[in-house]
DNA sequence: ATTGGTGTATTAGTATCGTAATACACCGGT
DNA sequence: ACCGGTGTATTACGATACTAATACACCAAT
C-alpha cells in the first residue's frame, strides 16, 4: 500500500513534539497492519510541506524509528517499513517488555486496582 | 513505619530529574506495601539536606506526588502517605489506566510478541 | 502572641529540547 | 557524468525543564 501524507495528522500546538506524534501515527499504522514490510514512507520533503512542518523534524522521526527497528533505510530511496524481524528469543523480547510493564501495573495499582481487574483492562487493550 | 531519607537513593547525574526519582521511590514504598497510610514523610528540609538536593525540588516532588494522590497534605504537620481512597467506579479508573497499558501493548506487539506472550509477561510482574 | 516547625511562591541561572534554515553527501537512473 | 531524487550534519534560536537561593505564609504547641 502506499503510504500518503495524508493519513498523517499533526497537532503543533498539542504539546506533544510533532516528532513523535510522527513516530506515533507511523507505528500506530504498522501494528494496526495498515501497512505492510516494505512499503515506502514518503520522503521527508514531501511530508514536510505536505504537513506544514520542517523536513529537518520529519527526518527526526524518521531517525529514532530505524534506531527503533520499526522502518528501514533503502540508500537512494528513501525509507520503507521494516521487516519486523523478531531479534531474540521470546524471553529476551519479553524482558524487554517487562519495564514498560510494570509502569503500567504501578499505575494500575495506584489506581486501587485488584490484579484481575488490571488483567481485563490488558485484554481490553488486546482485543481492539 | 517511620519513613527516612536514608531509604532513599539519589542519583543526581543519571539524566533522571531528582524530582522524578524521588516520585517514583516514595510510589514504589506505597505500592511494595513498606509503608502504610498515615506515615509521615521526611520533611522538605530534613529531605533535601539528607540528600544534598534543595528543598524546593523535594517540594516538587511532594507536590506532584499530592497530585496523583499519593500523598496527603497535613496542615501545620507535614505530608503523609494518603489513605488510597478509590476515587471513581471501577470502570471509570480501568479508563484511566487503559492509555499506558495500550503503551505497553504497542511496544510488546512491536517486539513481536503475541498476546498471550504479553499475557505472561503481566502475570509476572503482577506476581512480585 | 511567640516559637519552631511545616510547605510554597518568586526569582534566577543553566541545561536540554523542539523546531527550523541552510548546505551538504549520497545514490539510482538516464 | 550528470541530474533529480533521497536523508543528514550543522547551526541557530526560542521555549521549556530542572535545580537552586531566598523570602514568605501557614499551623500546632506552648
Amino acid at each position: 500500500m502506499q503510504i500518503t501524507p495524508a493519513q498523517f495528522d499533526i497537532h503543533p500546538s498539542s504539546g506533544v513534539p510533532i516528532y513523535r506524534q510522527l513516530m506515533d501515527q507511523v507505528a500506530a499504522l504498522v501494528v494496526g497492519g495498515q501497512v505492510q514490510a516494505g512499503d515506502m514512507l514518503p520522503s521527508v520533503r514531501e511530508m514536510g510541506t505536505a504537513l506544514g512542518v520542517n523536513m529537518m523534524t520529519v527526518s527526526k522521526a524518521y531517525a529514532r524509528l530505524e534506531a527503533e527497528g520499526v522502518v528501514e533505510r533503502i540508500r537512494g530511496r528513501g525509507m520503507a517499513i521494516a521487516t519486523t524481524e523478531s531479534t531474540g528469543t521470546v524471553a529476551e523480547r519479553s524482558r524487554e517488555l517487562r519495564p514498560h510493564m510494570e509502569q503500567a501495573v504501578v499505575r494500575g495499582r495506584q489506581l486501587g486496582l485488584t490484579d484481575e481487574q488490571i488483567r481485563r483492562v490488558l485484554d481490553g487493550v488486546l482485543k481492539d
